[in-house]
DNA sequence: CTTTCGTCCTGACTGC
DNA sequence: TGCAGTCAGGACGAAA
């Protein structure tokens, strides 16, 4: 389940693999994921040169001669994968592209909730898909007096609030569970009760959290990309994601970590701990 | 307007 | 062992 963390290892892999090569064929393995590919995208990737590799929340951006980009989301259960033309496409790899070095980049998502669309380098500001996203939590602008503001007024969960991405860009379910963790935040808290003390301390854990997840998936990348060459997903501890009955970490509660349901997602966490 | 909920999809897992 | 049923979740669009 690839969240900002696991993008931003896919995005950092990927750039040093393919910034500055050419793409001498792209293969459309089917005709959409989430939704139909744009136009001619082939013919448009066929021949380009890639720029650089950037990111906005969950959406990889790679640049694309001189005024193109090229639109990655991951979805649900999407991967990146480079490696030599000697490998058949796989079942699921929907996107196969060759460099002018040999190297075939496989985007490969058995659930196809990801997307990929192709739009000019000048609307990327204006994209649909990009213009109504939150700023990006490692960014400056994310700080607690952002966030009061931005849940003031939310008559809505706290943790249904972290997951809207109008709100902040490249949360999940399993980071904002962590980072209400590390505040001390009950997930069930309404977002506009959440005043400035907390919400300074929101703003430093959901940084915290992904800082540190970012750290071991670029620790662990080197390993992981040599054994069979996957972006995205790396081996990480979740204080209370997916940890359900088990003990709370730090914590010498009763009941340990709890799992509830909210707006159809798990949220794992301390009732102790967090209020 | 705001907020909730169903939907898309396949693979992993559970229980009989 | 096999198979039906359940669950997982990002983001969108429909419904309340």
């Amino acid at each position: 389940m690839p969240e900002l963390p696991e993008v931003e290892t896919v995005r950092r892999g990927l750039a040093l693999r393919i910034s500055g090569r050419r793409i001498v064929r792209a293969e459309l393995r089917r005709p959409d994921l989430r939704r139909p590919f744009p136009p001619a995208l082939a013919a448009r990737l066929e021949g380009a040169v890639i720029g650089g590799l950037g990111r906005r929340g969950k959406y990889i951006l790679i640049e694309l001669d001189a005024d193109g980009v090229l639109l990655l989301h991951l979805g649900m259960s999407g991967r990146v994968t480079t490696g030599s033309a000697a490998l058949p496409a796989a079942r699921h790899d929907h996107v196969v592209l060759t460099l002018d070095d040999g190297t075939v980049i496989r985007f490969n998502d058995p659930r196809r909730f990801g997307l990929v669309d192709y739009l000019n380098r000048g609307e990327t500001a204006r994209h649909p898909l990009l213009a109504g996203l939150g700023p990006e939590p490692l960014g400056d602008e994310f700080d607690g007096r952002y966030l009061v503001k931005a849940l003031a007024g939310k008559l809505t969960p706290i943790k249904a609030a972290l997951l809207d991405q109008r709100i902040v860009a490249g949360l999940g379910n399993i980071y904002v569970c962590e980072a209400l963790f590390r505040a001390g935040l009950s997930p069930r808290r309404l977002a506009a009760s959440i005043g400035r003390g907390r919400a300074d301390r929101l703003a430093a854990a959901i940084r915290l959290v992904l800082t540190e997840a970012i750290a071991a998936g670029g620790s662990s990348l080197r390993n992981y990309v040599q054994a069979d060459g996957a972006l995205g997903y790396f081996q990480h501890h979740w204080a209370v994601y997916g940890r359900e009955g088990e003990p709370c970490p730090g914590c010498d509660c009763a009941e340990g970590v709890r799992r509830i349901v909210q707006s159809g997602r798990s949220t794992f966490f301390c009732a102790k701990r967090q209020r």
